[in-house]
This record gives C-alpha cells, sequence and structure tokens, in this order.
DNA sequence: TTGTACGCGTTATCAT
DNA sequence: ATGATAACGCGTACAA
C-alpha cells in the first residue's frame, strides 16, 4: 500500500533521482516528467514526510505557541481571527500547523516544543513583559516570531501594533472634544499591552497639561473589571473614560449607566479592539481597530521570510491601528 | 550545536545502541544508564524527531481536525472544551496535536492531511450525515476516531452521545409534566444529531401517544433560527418546546416572551447542551448536558487505544448524558 | 548487558 | 537531462 519513491522509479523505469526531481522541481525533460507524473497520479504516491525531513531539514510545519487560559483563548475573537490569519498563510505556503495551548506550564511547555523538533519555526503569542517561555524560545536556535510583545533588546522577530501610539490618539480624541477629566482603565498589569496603553495615555494627557493623578485605575481585560474601575473612576469625578479593550468598555457602560448617568453627554467612553459587539452597543463605541486577523497572516509570512533569509537580521512589523469614532464620545452630533 | 547519538555515544564510550536503549527505555546496566544519562542532561539533548520517526514509524504526532467555520468555533464554548479535552490526553501521553480548521475545502484539506503523513493517527469532528471529508479519512489507512459521527457501517471508531436518547428523555420529561403540544426546533437538518434528536423526540411522542404533526420545525443551531421557529410553534399552538441545542433555546425564549406568554406556565421550554449561559436564563433552562470536555478526552484516548492494539476492531463509545431540570420547564415547583 | 550492522525513504552531490 | 551513491539520525534484529 505504501509506496516508496523506488516503487515510482522501477514501474518508470528511470532512476529514483529523477522521479524526486519531477517532485521538487528540478530539471527534467518534459516527456520524462509527464511519464513520471502519470504513473504518480495514478498510484496516488505521497512522499514520505518524516524521510523529506530528515534528508531536506526542513518538515513544512510550524508550530504555535498560544499559551492562554483556554477558556479565554476560545472567549475572544481577538485569538481565533490570529488564529485564523496564520491558518490562511500556512495553506497558501503549503505548509502545517502544530498547535500548543496552555494546558501545562511553561516551562515544560517551551522543553516539549524544543523536542518535538522538525518545526521549521514558530510563531508565539507573549502578552508578558517577561516571559520565561518566550526567553527560551528566543534562547534555542529555532526561528522564532512573536506577537504582541517587543523585546526590550530589539533581537526579536516580532509583529505587533503602537500601543502608544493609539492609546494617545484616542485620548487626545477625547481631549479634542473638550473633556478634561479623563481616566484610563488599564489593562492586566504587567502586560506590554497595557503597560503601552497607560504610556500613550500619559503622554497626550501631560501634552495637553491635563492631570492623571488617581485616574488611572487597574483592569484585567475582563468585562467585570471594567465595571468595577467604571465605578472607582465615576466617584473620583471623571468626564470621559478610554477602556484599555472593550470587554472591560462594556462593562463601564453599565456601571455608568447604572449611575444615571449618560452616555457620551456626562461621561464620554472610549474602547479598544473594535470586537463585533462594539458597534451595536447602545450607544455604539468609539474604539481602535486593531486589524488582528492580518497580524496574524503578517506574522505568519514574517516567519517565512525569516526561513527563507536566514541570516538575514529579526524583523520587527508594526501594523496600523484605526481610530473608529461612534456615538459614544461624539453623541448625535456626528455618525461614525 | 545539534549532537546526534553518536556524539553522545562517543563522549560515554559506548555504542550507539546503548544510548538509544536509555533513551526508549530498553534495557541497561543501572550504572551505564547513570553515565549516560548524566551526559545526555549535560548537554541537552534532543533526539531528531524526523530520524526517530523514520526508523521507529511512529511520530508522536496526531492530527485535530475541526472542520467548522472558524468563526462558529470560537463562538461555541462546545468546540474549546472538546479542543481542551483532547489536549489532556495528548499532554499525558506526550504526544504533540497538529490542528487543522476549515480554510479550505474538505477535498483539498483532506489530501493534505494525508500528505502530511507522519501522523500516528487521527480525531476528527464530523457532523454532517454525509462527509467526503471523512469517508476519505476511513479510507485511508490512517488510523481515525470520529466525534459526533455514528456511521452507519459501524465499521469506524467514533465517540459519541445518544442523542435519540437523550432527545427521548427530555420530551418524556415535558409529557410527564402533563404537557401535550410539545413542539421540537430541530437542529441543521443533515447532521446526525439534528436526525437523531428529531428521533428521539418522535419516538417519546409517539409512545405517549400523541400528536407531532407539524410541530416540528427546521433550525439551524444558531440563536437566530430558534426564535423564528418559536414564533411558527407557538402560532401552531403548543404548550412545551425541545429545542435541539441552547442557542436556539435562548432566541426561542426570548421570542416567546416578547409574546407575551410565560415560561414556563404557558410554554416549558427545554434546550441541548448546557451551556455556560443556560442556568442564567430567565428562567434557568432545563437542558441536556453533555460532558463535552470528556468526549474530547475520550476520543483522544480512544485513538491511542487503537494505537496500541492495532488488528483490534473499530472501538465505540457511547458517553452517558444528563437531563438538568431547571425552572423553564418545572417553574418555581421544584428547584433544580 | 552490550555492540554490530542494516534499514527507514528521501534529498542532494557528483559524475556522466 | 539523468543516474549512482552518499548522507540524514535513529531504531532494532541479531550476534556476541
Amino acid at each position: 500500500m505504501a509506496q516508496t519513491i523506488d516503487d515510482i522509479a522501477a514501474l518508470c523505469g528511470v532512476s529514483r533521482a529523477t522521479v524526486s526531481r519531477v517532485l521538487n522541481g528540478g530539471p527534467v525533460s518534459s516527456v520524462t516528467r509527464e511519464k513520471v507524473q502519470l504513473v504518480l497520479d495514478r498510484l496516488n504516491y505521497r512522499p514520505n514526510a518524516a524521510a523529506r525531513t530528515l534528508a531536506s531539514g526542513r518538515s513544512g510545519v510550524i508550530g504555535v505557541v498560544m499559551h492562554i487560559d483556554p477558556h479565554l483563548l476560545f472567549q475572544d475573537p481577538y485569538f481565533s481571527q490570529l488564529l485564523q490569519g496564520m491558518s490562511d498563510v500556512l495553506i497558501e505556503q503549503d505548509a502545517g500547523m502544530m498547535l500548543w495551548l496552555a494546558t501545562q506550564p511553561k516551562e515544560q511547555l517551551l522543553d516539549r516544543i524544543l523536542s518535538m523538533g522538525m518545526l521549521d519555526g514558530v510563531v508565539a503569542t507573549a502578552y508578558d513583559v517577561k516571559d520565561p517561555l518566550i526567553d527560551g524560545l528566543l534562547a534555542s536556535h529555532v526561528p522564532t516570531v512573536l506577537i504582541g510583545h517587543r523585546r526590550p533588546d530589539r533581537s526579536a522577530s516580532y509583529v505587533d501594533i503602537d500601543h502608544v501610539h493609539a492609546a494617545d490618539s484616542v485620548t487626545s480624541h477625547l481631549i479634542r472634544l473638550g473633556r478634561r477629566r479623563i481616566g484610563h482603565i488599564t489593562g492586566r498589569r504587567g502586560t506590554v499591552a497595557a503597560e503601552d496603553r497607560i504610556v500613550g495615555y500619559q503622554r497626550a494627557m501631560d501634552r495637553a497639561r491635563l492631570p492623571s493623578e488617581g485616574l488611572i485605575v487597574d483592569g484585567d481585560y475582563n468585562r467585570p473589571s471594567g465595571g468595577a474601575a467604571a465605578q472607582t473612576l465615576l466617584e473620583r469625578g471623571v468626564d470621559a473614560i478610554f477602556s484599555a479593550n472593550d470587554a472591560m468598555a462594556d462593562g463601564a457602560l453599565e456601571a455608568i449607566k447604572q449611575q444615571g448617568r449618560r452616555v457620551p453627554e456626562d461621561v464620554a467612553l472610549a474602547g479598544f479592539d473594535d470586537l463585533d459587539f462594539s458597534a451595536h452597543l447602545d450607544p455604539p463605541l468609539t474604539t481602535v481597530r486593531q486589524g488582528v486577523r492580518q497580524q496574524g497572516r503578517e506574522a505568519a509570512n514574517t516567519l517565512f521570510q525569516l526561513l527563507a533569509d536566514r541570516g538575514g537580521g529579526p524583523r520587527r512589523v508594526i501594523l496600523p491601528t484605526e481610530l473608529v469614532i461612534r456615538q459614544s464620545t461624539v453623541g448625535g452630533v456626528q455618525r461614525g
């Protein structure tokens, strides 16, 4: 049943090398090629992947590491879209995907990935500022592309968005609307996105010479924490809130309404992510759109570029974001 | 950097075979074993996976095929839990997971999977009664376990629940409550689950000599279709509705309330799945709990059993379900 | 218990 | 353009 390249060669009356050439697009006369191809098709021959990998040194398989709580993984469309984006490119490139989720401790996972060998490269999501898994991956000699994690030493390849800039532009938008006491609900502290967005917020506030003391309240990216943080901010008196993501903004929206305050008249509200539901909130949410699927595509592409051009330095890709203005900040005045 | 088993052997002053034995747990004197192990650890040696696969015939990698719309994949916790369950077992077994989603047509995907070779086996979700991808997988000689798909010819290994029995018990529950005009909202027709649940519903109705004509309305598993179907059923006059899943039941609940009818006083409502939100609906939803994560675990375990005992016939696993009775059928009378 | 030697199915190099 | 033949790194009968 499982035939080898030698069987094909014998049937065609050519050498094994020739068959290999038609398989891999080497120089073969067109007559020979057709003859061999015919047999190949007829027997539905499939080269042995392990042998191929052993001989050539590449497997056509890349690893994808998403070390996050699986519950969250499937809750948040972010990860779904990331996966889809990568999947798109892998199919184009005729490559396979090996997936690792967070069902095990990071150290153990790292060991497992490296032991798996046979991976041409790895794409890993990394959100924490410090991450032993990422450190290990980079220390190994497996070509790696990071998503969402800019390493301070700039030695790694990554794909990310400019969180600082994006947060600055949201905050500036609120400032331009005349808001003065603008609160910020942060993401989970210790993540790159949370820290950078704080910096962006801070930068915009400082530039406008507005006070931000006591106006930064920690959240954890989850909806409930947004409600709690909003509560706190309302007590401290704010006329606008910039939430580090849409999920928390949703929670904040509920809390604000519950206090009998109007959005945006009393409190303008902005989020980050532009999730599906964000456009359908009441009122629709002003937010930052980051093309997540595109990030996934870009990450995979970057990895393939890395593989094609070894020796080339690390590749760093910063994807653009888009401020999506809706009624939660501009009320009925404009339609966005 | 990348050392081979020969390097280790040389460093230890033993033969390659001995190193291989300590690696794979063969018969080695304890002194030799320790000596070799020491070097192994010190050099952090990792055997080449491709060579290993080529020589031994097994790769330690299994394929997981979920040919469903990626959007749905991450929307419905069902898939997340399935994946987690499989992941659990794979880790125990020290195996890797190769994941394929539905980013490509089924025929093409099949070809890709088979070309990937080097897979020890495959777990595939299969919901349609007829599915060329599944047919191809079974026709190939890759050990395969199906989830959610009982083949009529009984030649395949699968893990599933007894949809007929479960649907029967839900319907019987409604009948015991004195309901007489019980409607059924089906899942997407052509899926095994939808068809089997219809059979179970039908069976219970027939046994009680209750009419079911015109009381079966097609849905598609999605929430909106549940609302539409409920509308139709209300017009036809029902005092109970059994929805083929919770998402549609949620839609139905909304529709029923919108008509000013009370649940369960006017219309009792039951679903299927026991999703997270089901217990928090108003009123909490009576439904069927199927241990999805357990299904995932079971599927992976079944595959490993299959691999351990080749030649053994197909393995069929039917997992139990549990009727979860809540206020959407029993009102305030009982608490469940 | 240990070592020898061959085979796994390709790719790639070097002649021809 | 094609054909020998040597790797690739490991597992495993078989022999010692």
